[in-house]
DNA sequence: GTGAAAGCGCTAACAG
DNA sequence: CTGTTAGCGCTTTCAC
């Protein structure tokens, strides 16, 4: 790999000719510019990352914090994000945190600004507090999908409204007739799912349904946890006609479950998710969903990262984006409640 | 963010022994070592991952080069591949191809031996002479799943060997007395499923099995793609009672075809992959194909990575891992053939 | 227009 | 044991 004084050594010229004509900085003549560019063809010179880096004080890159990237949720917006990361230049680095917010730090103060410009995070089970260090050291961090859009994290964020989507969810449910329905959570620890359910029982509540407690269980965001909670929620109550999931996943478990205790969806019971993955239209029926915008806010929280880098850091915190709205995708999941039930 | 320098001048020493205790070369008095490590804590310091790159002429992070981490295949042994890179300290960049050479090459370009010390490539059709030059030029590549051990590339690469994969699939439906198969093969524009095809035409071939040309058609590495496949295989030749296919995810289609066209699987119709996605397990039926060592795979293909770099160069091409055999995954798409039809 | 010089933050000999 | 001296490859004033 040849370097830029051995590209200014064959043309004649110095180091800092070739780096001026190489980022059209400074004027530099015709004739110059020529010879230049016909050593770093002969040369096949490429420029160095790391050094242009350490000598713009600036890295090429974004670190993308996931808690597993094999959650066939995250791919998607990973890809997003690599496509708007490109544009400005910037490689995305992947961060498994694996749900461990000791892994996540560790991440974090290894490549913070030493080796990433800007950190994205997506539900990685971060600590807030890590977080906001590692912004209060120069490095703007920003929450990809903040759930609660009236209630900012003090963190910059794209906001989706999840609540709107648990709301859009619960309407579906009660215009198709449905009023005995069980939901399944997101697992406790993260609480990520609370306005989702907290849009779903608000949605039933101007319903005028009781929500019943103990149709309420909690899963992991799996398909297998959404199948060993919709056993649990058919066993607690076999009465209930429809099923919400806070996450696509588990309620395609809940599909799953339903067919195998001999329960036709839709038409013996009813289940409705949030997300709408590309495993939701290819699921047997296809999942009904609410369609949260990924790939846009995957591009928003690109953008947002961009203004941020090299921005005084005085009013980070308060920088919000909001996404387009959810929006119900109907499939072959639902159906209006049948009475003879 | 705080520099070695820094550090040093509130220790009262000078860098270089700042640098030592922080990577335990050279020998340092137990008391400098205490006074440089309060000060490392006082003033919060991380290295600058860019700078030590720089400095020591090596990079911190592996390229893994995919078509696109979207396909619910590569997120499974990305995962792997990092948990692996962390363990030399490395960070992996993911850099998807969308199976354009051009985006490959650019990347290739830009990211080899500048910002990465070495190249983890998973069918992301890239161009193998542009790969023989990043190479040529110091930075190591290894193929990821090389499908003909027989024939190694010319590459660095971790073989699996997926002949014999297409010959266990094949043997699998002979003896549940399948005789009459149609056969979905990926892409003909990559080529690579044709080792995979040449082992099941093998097994049909000893089991006397006559091939049937206008049984076998192409289709991308998707649902979709194997679905519509699947409706064509079944048009033209409506008496076949089994179906192969070269990936899970066409095979995935396959099922939800057979299903639309009211032929029960595996009653009616038995059908088979390979790969043995975490998809395949959750389908409705489960899948019965044929796992390939993909976790071990990846954990290869880093170590390779990691002897080759550092390596001198000259007999890297010859290179190859064999990953252990692809063994069947019996499930619930396959059946005994049924002599009534 | 182009060159000289300094420095980004760190590591790597080698002296002492 | 610890300090000195050179860079790594590139960018960036600032003279000429």
């Amino acid at each position: 790999m040849s370097t830029l004084s051995e590209v200014a050594k064959r043309a004649g010229v110095t180091a800092a000719t070739v780096s001026n004509v190489l980022r059209n900085r400074g004027r530099v003549g015709e004739e110059t510019r020529q010879r230049v560019m016909d050593a770093v063809a002969a040369l096949n010179y490429r420029p160095h990352l790391a050094a242009r880096a350490l000598a713009e004080g600036r890295a090429p890159t974004l670190a993308l914090m996931v808690s597993s990237i094999a959650n066939p949720f995250y791919p998607e917006f990973a890809l997003a994000v690599e496509r708007a990361a490109r544009e400005s230049g910037h490689f995305v680095i992947i961060c498994n945190t694996n749900e461990n917010p000791h892994t996540g730090r560790a991440y974090l103060e290894q490549i913070a600004g030493t080796l990433s410009e800007g950190v994205l995070v997506m539900n990685a089970n971060l600590d807030f507090d890590d977080l906001r260090r590692t912004q209060a050291s120069g490095t703007p961090v920003v929450l990809c999908m903040w759930e609660r859009p009236a209630d900012p994290p003090g963190l910059p964020c794209v906001a989706v409204d999840f609540e709107l989507a648990g709301r859009l969810a619960g309407q579906h449910l009660i215009e198709l007739g449905h009023t005995r329905i069980g939901a399944i959570i997101g697992s406790k620890a993260m609480g990520i799912h609370a306005s989702r359910y907290d849009g779903f029982a608000d949605a039933m509540r101007h319903a005028g349904v009781e929500l019943v407690a103990a149709n309420a269980v909690h899963a992991p965001d799996t398909v297998q946890g959404g199948y060993a909670a919709a056993l649990e929620l058919l066993d607690r109550d076999p009465h209930i006609s429809a099923i919400f999931a806070t996450n696509d996943l588990p309620a395609l478990g809940a599909i799953d479950a339903a067919a195998d205790l001999g329960r036709a969806v839709p038409h013996d019971l009813s289940i409705i998710g949030i997300t709408d993955i590309q495993l939701a239209q290819q699921w047997r029926p296809p999942l009904t969903t609410v369609a949260v915008p990924t790939v846009e806010a995957a591009e928003i929280a690109v953008a947002l990262l961009r203004e941020l880098i090299g921005q005084p850091q005085h009013d980070k915190q308060t920088w919000m984006r909001v996404a387009s709205e959810p929006r119900l995708v109907v499939r072959g999941s639902t159906a209006p409640r049948r009475f003879d039930n």
